[in-house]
DNA sequence: CATAATTTGTTGCGCTTGACGGCAAATCAG
DNA sequence: CTGATTTGCCGTCAAGCGCAACAAATTATG
């Protein structure tokens, strides 16, 4: 009916959303830190926190030992028995985890499969791990929803899976499946939006509000924006398709496929043929990559870095952003080479743009996009821990 | 010092605020619209507004004759007597009008030059017809601020004009020199982004939370974007500039500039050298191109539609927006063949993203630079109407 | 033309909730 | 052990919104 915004009660439910959030993405602060950070009351901030412990969502615990003068301040904590579970269907193992409010992962199990899951075989596989957590590792906790991380175009409104073509899913209505085998309110999204929402959380991007993401993975490159703050969902939550894109191609022999996409261009595996692999986790890769000296390496690795410079340059011209990261392989293409890569960025866009412009490598590893779909399922409760 | 946001004040001042942008960008309202609209009780209601119009903001009417059942309803109007400046300076005339909070415009005037004008000229300027306007039109008027267009790079900031080619400006401190001209708070912005402002709020974008804004000019293409119903500033406020973008080229014969941006391939002056003018405005070469049955025009039209689509693709494949809006010759371009060019773009990006995407031309005439920065001045009032 | 129905302004009251100030508590410095 | 500093705690205060009852102004109805 009424979004309570304007109203006092909508002020109270802010407050505690923000001292929330705060205690979530900040960790364990004293509450003499929540003050200054809130611009709170003392006593206010004193009465939403022993709400919020009361609600069960925080904890409040003994003051740490600092060397400061002056009375200590109670610590205020996420509460870590308040969990998520969060969801990642890949083409060859479904991978379930638990994460806490305080984002840190409490369970995690990968279930290698030996065929393409279906939506419904998904949801079973969710119920089933959580009906045995649920007697064990999670005996005492309070999980609050479900995330999943789906390789493929969600649309945000209801979560439906229109095309995650590597799983085969076509209008696959995930998040229902998802709830009623579960009972718990689910939320579906992009793997690549959920990285891009964890990186600037809690990873390459902390506090920077105005970041790009991009993504390679074997499969393709896929990414999100976050813009003043806010990750970018687009309309209906496809934004962040930079794999799709079109860039200029200076050189008319760097190009591979006629028409092709950035993806078909800067690809991981073009580099895993050139160095003559087959299958290779990152690691490998890029130690592959290190310890070549061919030429046929350089060139191709030079290759992609131009293309994919161009398409940066053009995000960058769009958006203006203070931070580009790079995650999986082109982490690697970016690390070969840094300065090139900055550089060739820095030419292909407005000069003024690219001031002050960082080009960062993605830091949180392989728990990143569990940790981004974690935060689907926290949403409803940080933005209003009242409302049941 | 405190953002007093998440206190009682701050509620009372962001509802004030929720008021007046409504009665500014909606125009006249019955007081019964804005408790519907803003979800506030009818006593909440009549005390702000009633508040408003004590701070000289609004206008309380008498209620509009409808044919509806009930007691008739006051209307709440921005007073047009709370007014901006905006300034346009350009090539060959400086422009400069006096914006209502109504958003209607109330003097224009444009200055034509014969040289090149200075920022201090500028500035000069706009005192001068400032100061004569204080005892004619304006006598009564109550100037908030001056807003200021500028075709280049603006930093947010501090409003400075890093480059502005066409002017000649470098590092220009035009806010700093206005302010000190006029005493009245000034802001800057670049052009196209003020343009994308306007058409969101009062033109072809209205009500639309996710909209990419390309404007075809003489010198070049500049554009904004909106995303979640918020103007796309960047990190330092350069973000929009579309035209400088790399997009991909898949025919080579189709290249004109080797490693060319879209504004150097898809441009107004390869248009009038089609059709044989030299210099025209919009209008006359429209008519040129619908007069024209050569096959040269067509073929042209045809390959700058094609380049646009791959660059507008790339803009829908990252940002998924609901609405284009193509202004200046653009909107010839695309009018010229709107199906084809729909088509082209819906083929150059993900099918998913281009669902319900709307192409549309720009309905704001040669004002939309003026009432865009009219918001620029308009910014802090509409925030917090207390802020003396 | 009179009465009913409907919508909305007006007024006074109450309640929620954050701010404020005084005091106590807990630490560190010397 | 004393003083300084910081912070928690508690009682009081007040701003401002919701609410409900009533009045006012219009349309519908017979």
């Amino acid at each position: 009916m009424a979004d309570r915004t304007g109203t006092f009660d909508g002020v109270h439910r802010r407050n505690l959303s923000k001292l929330l959030v705060l205690a979530h993405l900040e960790g364990p602060l004293s509450r003499a830190r929540l003050t200054a950070e809130t611009g709170l009351n003392r006593s206010t901030v004193a009465s939403l926190a022993s709400e919020l412990a009361d609600l069960g969502l925080v904890e409040e615990r003994a003051p740490d030992p600092t060397n400061r003068v002056g009375r200590p301040s109670p610590v205020v904590a996420a509460h870590p028995s308040v969990q998520a579970i969060v969801v990642n269907p890949e083409v060859d193992a479904v991978t379930i985890a638990a994460v806490g409010l305080n984002a840190r992962i409490v369970v995690r199990e990968r279930l290698e499969v030996d065929h393409l899951v279906t939506p419904a075989e998904t949801a079973d596989l969710v119920a089933g791990v959580l009906a045995r957590w649920r007697t064990t590792e999670l005996r005492d906790a309070r999980i609050v929803g479900v995330g999943l991380a789906v390789p493929g175009q969600v649309r945000s409104d209801d979560g439906l899976v229109r095309w995650a073509p590597h799983l085969e899913w076509t209008d696959a209505p995930v998040r229902e499946l998802v709830e009623s085998a579960t009972g718990l309110p689910a939320g579906v999204a992009n793997d690549a939006s959920l990285g891009a929402r964890a990186e600037h959380l809690f990873g390459a991007g902390r506090g920077v509000d105005d970041l790009v993401y991009l993504n390679g993975g074997a499969s393709g490159i896929g990414g999100g924006l976050v813009v003043g703050g806010r990750l970018v969902s687009g309309t209906r939550g496809y934004a962040g398709e930079f794999g799709q894109n079109r860039p200029g191609i200076a050189r008319q022999d760097d190009r591979r496929v006629p028409d092709g996409v950035l993806e078909d261009e800067v690809s991981r595996a073009r580099l895993l043929q050139v160095v003559g692999l087959t299958h290779a986790d990152e690691p490998t890769l890029a130690a592959a990559i290190a310890a070549s000296g061919g030429l046929a390496v350089a060139e191709e690795l030079a290759r992609q870095q131009r293309i994919l410079a161009t398409a940066l340059g053009n995000a960058v011209n769009v958006l203006n952003p203070s931070l580009i990261v790079l995650g999986g392989f082109l982490a690697t293409l970016a690390a070969h080479d840094a300065a090139a890569l900055e550089a060739a960025v820095a030419a292909q866009c407005l000069p003024v743009a690219s001031e002050g412009l960082d080009i960062r490598v993605a830091e949180l590893g392989e728990n990143r996009l569990l940790i981004g779909a974690a935060e689907l399922a926290f949403a409803r409760l940080l933005a209003d821990p009242l409302a049941d």
